[in-house]
DNA sequence: ATGAAAGCGCTAACAA
DNA sequence: TTGTTAGCGCTTTCAT
């Protein structure tokens, strides 16, 4: 269909090193510098990536697999780290595999097929080994989100647990002393990481533990929101809550709305994640936020130093021969609203 | 790195052929069958789907071209249309363009050097020109939202026009008769189909119509609140107000709060696009919602009937040389809150 | 600086 | 059914 880098060397009169050479930025004599230029713009040629990625063993594509694409905290990410690694040079194969640990393992072997030089995993499911073939075949993996043992890799974590216990200070230093929490599924490590950290918070403090303050939401907007009625009608007298994701924050507003609890007179509320709908929340929410924009930056970057710096996948091993593999752990930020009333001691 | 072919056939003693015809269904000896599937376990070998793209000229790839992935609308139709075409075996190549004409037309080049097979686009640029070369290399486009004169491909709309109307009759028939719009940016068509719909209701029922009751929000967050403040100051005997999409919803929200005007004793809102938020929202929001499901199915489907069904891109014509393409055009909902105050006439 | 030629891993046409 | 072979469009030695 589309001209070649043969019809170029036709057109031209030259060999192909030398179209190789002027498309790769190599030297060639200014003559023949515009000749091709001029060969180039006649007959529409375009370099054809995918021969390109035959040859070089390159593709320059990169993978993304990720629980849920329609989760602003995830899309965030990928709308900076595919910005960035567009930037230079590298296409994105975004794959969503619902949460669900077999699609995630499908979503691998998809990458692996079409040879895509790297990973960025916002891992669903628990096994290391599905991911093995990309670290046997040299290929680098970021993990954001989740640190796996048994698995070679850079990780880009946020610290969770400080992140929540944080929160639930802030509300005992209000004067709260029976705090619930709205948290996510047991099987999703950055939910058992809020948890550990509001669990924490209540036993430094020595304020009312109690496993009927805990709900589970599923990290769903439904979830949040049978959760905050079962919060609700266990613990009449809870006069704070700390809500764990963002879906389940919306839920449990629904729900407050719907039982027309005031916030923050009859109920406090600390969130998480969305800022945006924080603020829009009457009253503003607080919330903890999470550098969204930051993880996607530590992910391209490190990603792309795997791929494009001295060190290869598999070749980075330190001294005494320990894969040498960085671990970023971010820290959060929190937004201060007014759903948070200081009560008196 | 990995194994190919080659190496299975070396194996197995067989040749190219017949593991290629293995490999694409076609019929082999049971006994070269096992012995085939032995020699694929052992060496580990995976289809190399770059070599398999560049001989055959298809890559099984899918571009797909959208204003913003940090956004609910678009990010939903995204999960829908990654999740289908996958299905199919197609890989979707995501190129976020910060609705920047500019940086459109650099991924529609971007993708074209990756050889995608197809493009699925939700226009940002005003221009067609930029995506030529896709339809005269005979590569499908469908494109979301809006159609474009000079450009030759199937179309997914909705009736943004007809949706607005609706909105604000509603309005109308609760007795309103002071209306104000909160209108997206004059440059995109979907945001000037809503104000279109919006003044067909007005006009058809001879109500107050005026410049002050529209404000511009440029489909953000800031700009929705800025043009609420802006509504009110203008009109404060406005007892309605339409805004036509998420982002301005969040905006207005805020600034409503801001105000303390109570909705809907004071003014009356119908939104659009996010039932979550309209749901969570005290009172719940009335909003216009688009059928992302369909619209992502529709696309999708289009797009490998396209590729795979009898008619090539650029084939596609009928009995008069002109090209046959299809637009379908989704009826939009609506989902009733209680953000709509019924007034005495 | 440039040309000739080999080959990346696969498919497909042709022969057997 | 299976084997042989050419070639998709590029990069990359190795000469020149």
């Amino acid at each position: 269909m589309g001209a070649t880098m043969k019809d170029i060397a036709k057109c031209t009169g030259l060999g192909l090193a030398t179209i190789s050479s002027y498309l790769n930025g190599g030297n060639v004599r200014e003559k023949n510098r515009v000749k091709i230029e001029e060969a180039i713009r006649e007959l529409h040629f375009e370099v054809n990536e995918v021969a390109r990625g035959l040859k070089t063993n390159r593709t320059k594509t990169i993978g993304i697999i990720l629980p849920e694409l329609n989760n602003i905290f995830f899309a965030e990410i990928i709308t900076g780290a595919e910005d960035i690694l567009r930037s230079h040079g590298y296409a994105t194969m975004i794959c969503d595999c619902r949460s669900d640990a077999e699609r995630e393992r499908e979503a691998v072997d998809f990458l692996y097929h079409r040879r895509v030089d790297g990973l960025i995993v916002m891992p669903t499911g628990a096994s290391d080994s599905v991911f093995q073939k990309f670290i046997r075949a040299g290929k680098p993996i970021v993990m954001i989100d989740r640190k796996m043992k048994g698995i070679s890799c850079d990780c880009i974590l946020v610290d969770n647990q400080g992140a929540a216990e944080d929160a639930v200070n802030r509300l005992i230093r209000s004067g709260h002393k029976k705090i619930g929490m709205i948290a996510g599924p047991d099987d999703v490590y950055t939910a058992r990481e809020r948890q550990r950290g509001y669990q924490k918070a209540i036993q430094n403090n020595k304020i009312i533990s109690n496993d009927s303050l805990i709900a589970r939401g599923n990290y769903t907007i439904a979830g949040g929101a049978a959760a905050m009625r079962k919060l609700r009608e266990a613990n009449p007298d809870m006069t704070a809550v700390f809500i764990s994701n963002y879906e389940m924050m919306v839920g449990a507003m629904m729900e407050i709305n719907d039982l027309n609890i005031r916030v923050p007179d009859e109920l406090s509320v600390i969130g998480f994640d969305n800022v945006d709908f924080a603020k829009a929340s009457v009253p503003k929410l607080s919330i903890v936020t999470q550098p969204t924009a930051r993880i996607a930056q530590e992910a391209a970057d490190t990603l792309i130093k795997r791929l494009e710096g001295s060190l290869s996948g598999s070749d980075c091993r330190d001294m005494d021969g320990e894969k040498t593999t960085a671990t970023v752990t971010l820290k959060t930020g929190f937004v201060e609203g007014r759903s948070v009333k200081p009560l008196k001691q």
